[in-house]
This record gives structure tokens, sequence and C-alpha cells, in this order.
DNA sequence: GCACTTTACGTAAACGTTTACAATGGCTAT
DNA sequence: ATAGCCATTGTAAACGTTTACGTAAAGTGC
């Protein structure tokens, strides 16, 4: 049997409450002299708090949940990353429930996980809610905060890099370059691909260029969607493409790479999100790059009270993907 | 206030007792009329069970924690997601602690999380363990398991390729293609590294083939150790590569390209994992490639105390990184 | 040496469940 | 009618902590 403060207490001849007051190192409320008994017995016992205990009587967990999404693009990483560093120095754990692939029961699986436990702060990263998730977090009175995506409703928590300009700069970049027909591929239908075609629609307005039905082509940010969507623009005469995520360009790249179409020379990509996959595919993919360590960051902060930007900045990288016409 | 099972007792006028068996549905121990009376109000006063109650009286979570390292290579999501399959299969939830990257008191907090907190059981997702970490765990009477990592004693559970026989079959495969000159890149200076080295001399020494000591270069599997390396084979006249993983098959491949080198004719490289990374390199690398699904699968049943085998078979998967000489 | 404050510690309640055990009442078999 | 049994429900202890409150002893100022 794992050994708890009463096992402490008996052995060191004091109450369970003095032993809590030094476990829990409450300043001036005991003599040093005990303390250190109570430390040394501790020690040798192989003493080891139970969290649930604690958790039931204060109510509130020191324990961030990270809900996040398989999603096929690899930029989760960096997010938690930043998530993790932050959490740490404000004293909080992190768990990461893991929702399945876009799978809504999972998803609504994990949320409820998260709210079965003493929690102090919901992420969601790269989590698309229906209706009954959001009654969920509503209800529950935990606080929580999107991540990397954001609804259009101001009393709601997220951290995000602002998807219209995202997609707004990329277009723009593609039309700086002298691209006039321009597609959108593998953008999702939800609020995120959404905010996307504003962007891109507002950068070709602003130029006067046209934006013919089939230049935005729906997938879900995976290289097998890029894969595929190379062959429904063949037809389009579209000379440059922004892709909705680096998987996405990688997957335009080769199946275009595979036709014998020229890249960047018959076909300019510019990708969003600018992770390592920009650096290995060939040529090196022009990316809008997103700050997700920063993001990840400031999310923390935002669930935990403190004050947070919603959007956090985006930069252009220049690589070799993207040709002057 | 979130309503708690005295409060359904109140308004239904029965005891908490009655309540718990309601909601735990325990069989036949409860009327029909008093179930359905009970779990309508429940419903009605959006009751939620508190995890944290339910774990401290049963000491036994219905939660396995993974503790995952950031490798900087991309298969984690793969086992994740078996892991989380057969978890939830088993009636299981799945928490994912994240070690940062590679540090050691990242780690070790990880673990104390863990141990903090009841739970099933705790998956080590490529973590190399060291003394103090292998005390804590072995001390703490919750069973634990490795995952794709494993070492040499058969009394510590684990789930992984065979790292001796993958870099075996690597190097195999490079002979069978006429190299006679074969480096080892990016593999770490611990178990997994050592492993595939001893996989690599045995290939070697079967055909007669010697090594140089400077054929075998260490790295921490990324992407950069990678393109870093590439230069320091420059050197050697190896013809041909086997990498640690497919970030440093492509960070090599890269370098290589940036060199004027041409793949896979002056160079051909073989990588280890065989995610999708892989495909996105041009050219498209060879792998020896692990079935990281089932790796995570298997690992559930172990730490589950369900029969499952330490070794899960890889296979070489042809693409266009390795010439014939 | 008195009143008062401070320090150090103990007592016991509370957190929200589960569950062993007891209690009740109705039914069955004789 | 009686004993016995079963189905259903209630009572209360237990899980391992924290913490409000109380109290005894020691210290302080006069």
């Amino acid at each position: 049997m794992k050994p708890t403060i009463k096992d402490i207490a008996d052995k060191a001849g004091v109450s369970i409450a003095t032993v809590s007051r030094v476990l829990a190192s409450k300043g001036d409320s005991y003599s040093k002299k005990t303390g250190r008994k109570v430390l040394k017995i501790a020690k040798e016992m192989g003493y080891r708090k139970n969290n649930t205990a604690v958790e039931l009587v204060k109510k509130k967990g020191n324990v961030i949940a990270v809900i996040i999404n398989a999603t096929p693009t690899n930029f989760s990483t960096q997010i938690i990353d930043g998530i993790q560093k932050q959490a740490n120095s404000l004293g909080q754990h992190v768990i990461i429930l893991y929702a399945g692939n876009r799978s809504p029961e999972l998803q609504h699986q994990a949320i409820l996980t998260a709210l079965e436990r003493a929690i102090s702060g919901i992420l969601l990263v790269a989590i698309e809610p229906d209706q009954e998730d959001m009654k969920l977090l509503e209800g529950a009175g935990t606080p929580f905060c999107f991540v990397s995506l954001y609804l259009e409703q101001n009393n709601i928590l997220a951290v995000s890099s602002n998807n219209r300009d995202v997609a707004y700069q990329a277009t723009n970049y593609l039309i700086g370059h002298g691209h006039k027909k321009i597609g959108l591929a593998g953008i999702d239908q939800y609020h995120t691909g959404s905010q996307r075609i504003d962007g891109y629609r507002l950068a070709m307005k602003e130029h006067q260029l046209d934006v013919e039905d089939d230049w935005i082509k729906l997938g879900d940010y995976s290289y097998a969607s890029g894969l595929k969507l190379l062959g429904d623009f063949l037809s389009t005469r579209v000379t440059g493409i922004v892709a909705a995520s680096d998987m996405v360009a990688a997957g335009l790249l080769n199946a275009a790479q595979q036709k014998g179409i020229q890249l960047p020379d018959q076909l300019s990509i510019i990708s969003i999100d600018g992770t390592v996959i920009c650096q290995i595919a060939t040529p090196a993919l022009t990316s809008v790059t997103q700050d997700f360590y920063t993001i990840g960051v400031e999310s923390v902060n935002k669930v935990m009270g403190k004050k947070a930007p919603l959007f956090i900045p985006t930069h252009i990288t220049k690589r070799s993907s993207v040709a002057e016409i």
C-alpha cells in the first residue's frame, strides 16, 4: 500500500493536519524541527501525494486539458510546446486528450472526459465544435479557449492567426508576382475555411480579378487532399494556388511533378503554415508562416484569465515555389 | 454549483446510494421505475459525474497515461491513434503528458504527474528513462510499458519494432543493391541507437564488409540533424546511408541536393520509419516501414495485462532513393 | 505576574463518490 | 400463519487530502 499522510503522521507522532501543512509548505505554520522530521519520514516512506484527493477537496485542479484533433498537419507539436512552457511557468500541468481524426463522437467524448475532472481550463486545438459541444462547454463553468481556430463571436475565447488576413496575404503575394488566375485548395467547409475564402476573395476583388467557382476546392488539410485536388485544378488554367496547409501544398506539388508540370514555372504554390514540411518539399515551399509556438503560449494566458491577444501575427517566408509571371 | 448525486437524491426522494447505483447502471439492483426517475432528474439537472471522487474511492482510474517526447519525427500521431482506439475498446480514457524535448527534467515531471493520480497504466512513447525515472516507475506499483523503445531486460514491458532487425534489413537492402561503403546517420547514443548499430554491424559483417568509425554519425532523429550530418559524410566516400528516421533522411537528402549531389545515383538513402515524409521528399524515400499503429494497439494490451508481442513486424517500402550500383 | 499576542499543532468537517451491510416489505412454499 | 427468500432501498464508512476553528504553550510588554 502506498503511504498516506496518515502513515506519516503516525510515524512522526503528529497529526495529519501538520503533515499536510508541512508537505504543502504552508510557510510559517509549523516549526522548523517538525518540518524537518516530517519531510524526512515522508521521503523515507516514499510518500507521493494523491492528487485525486487534493482535487476533490480543492475542487480545482492545476491541470489544463488540451483537446487535439489528429490533424494530418504537424503544427500541433509547436502549439503544444508553447502551451507546455507557459503552463509550466504558471504552475499548471498539461494533459492532452486526443479527439481522434475529426470524429465528432470522439471529440464529444474528449470534452466529457475533460469536464469529468477538476480542471483549470480547456484548450481546444483546431477543433470545430458542433452544437452539442458548445452547449456542453458553455454549461460547464470551466473556462475554455479555442486555439488556431476562432468563431465569429467575441464572448468566446480564442487565440489564432487571422485567417482572413492569412489568405489575403497569400493571395496578394501571388497577385504581386503577376498571377491573375489563382486557386484556393484544401480548405474545410467550416469557420477556418470560410474565413480564408473571405480573405482570398477580398484580395482578388481589390485587384479587380474575378474568381471562378471551381477555383476554390475543399479538402481536409491533408497530403492526400493535395494529391487529389491537383487533378481537379487541371481544367481551370489557374497559374497559382494558395494551399490551405503545408500538407496540401506538398500533395499538390508532388502530384504536379508526377504529371510533369514544372514547379514553379508552370504552376506556383504558396502554402499556409510554414512548418518544416516546407523545407523538405522540393522546390521548397513559400509560405504564410504562422507562429504556432506563440499561439500556444497565449492560449494558456487567455484561458487562465490573463490578457492575451486574439490574433497572433503571421509573416511570409519566401522560398522557391512561386514564380514571377 | 454543479449538481451532485446528493442533489439528485433529494429531488428524487431516494438515497444517494440508489442514485449511485442507477447512474453506474448496476444491473438489477434497483427497480425500473426508480431508474427512470433518477435518470430523468439527472438529465434535467445537467448532472455530470465527478470522476475525481470516483477515482478516490475506487483507487483505480480508467485512464491510461501516455508520456511522449516531442520527437522531431512525426510518427507519434500514428502510435497514439492506435493507443486511443484500443484504449477505447477496453473502456479506458487516454491522457497525454508531454515530456518536452528530451528534457530529463520535464520527463521526470511527467512521470510524477502520472503517478500522482489514479491511473491504470503508463505508456512511455520513445522515452529513454534515466536511473531515477526507472526507480520511480518500478517503485510505484503502476504497470508501465515502453513504446517504440525497449531495454534489454525482459522483466520490463515494451512494444516496439525490433531495432536490430530494422537496421539489419536496411543495411542489407543497400548491400543487396551493390553498396559496400554504407553509413548510419542520426541515431542516438542510447538503447535504440546502439541496437541499430548492432544490426548494421551484423549485416556488414555477414557480407565481409568493414565498417569505418566515421561511417556512424550520431544525431537526434531530426531534420536539422540530417541537414548537418550530410556534410560530415562528405569525406567518407560512402555510397549509401541508412538514416535513423524519415526526418534525418529528408535532411540528408535536401542537404545533398543543395550541394549538387545527385540522388539516388551519387548517393543512396534508405530511411527508417516510413511516414508520409517519405512521399513528400523528392526523390521519394525508400524506407524500412514501421507499423506504428499496431505498436500503439499492442502497447495498450500489454500495459493492461493482456498478452501482446514485444516486437511488431516491419517491412521495406521501395520508393526511389536507392540506386543499384 | 497579568493580559495579550503569537506560534505550533490538533480536531473534525468537508469534498463526491462507491459499496458492505442492514433493513424493509412482499412473495413463496409449506 | 410462518419461515425463508428475494428485490429494493437506506445507512454509514471509506477513499486521502485541505482547512476553519480551537487550544495549549510560549513569548511579549507593562
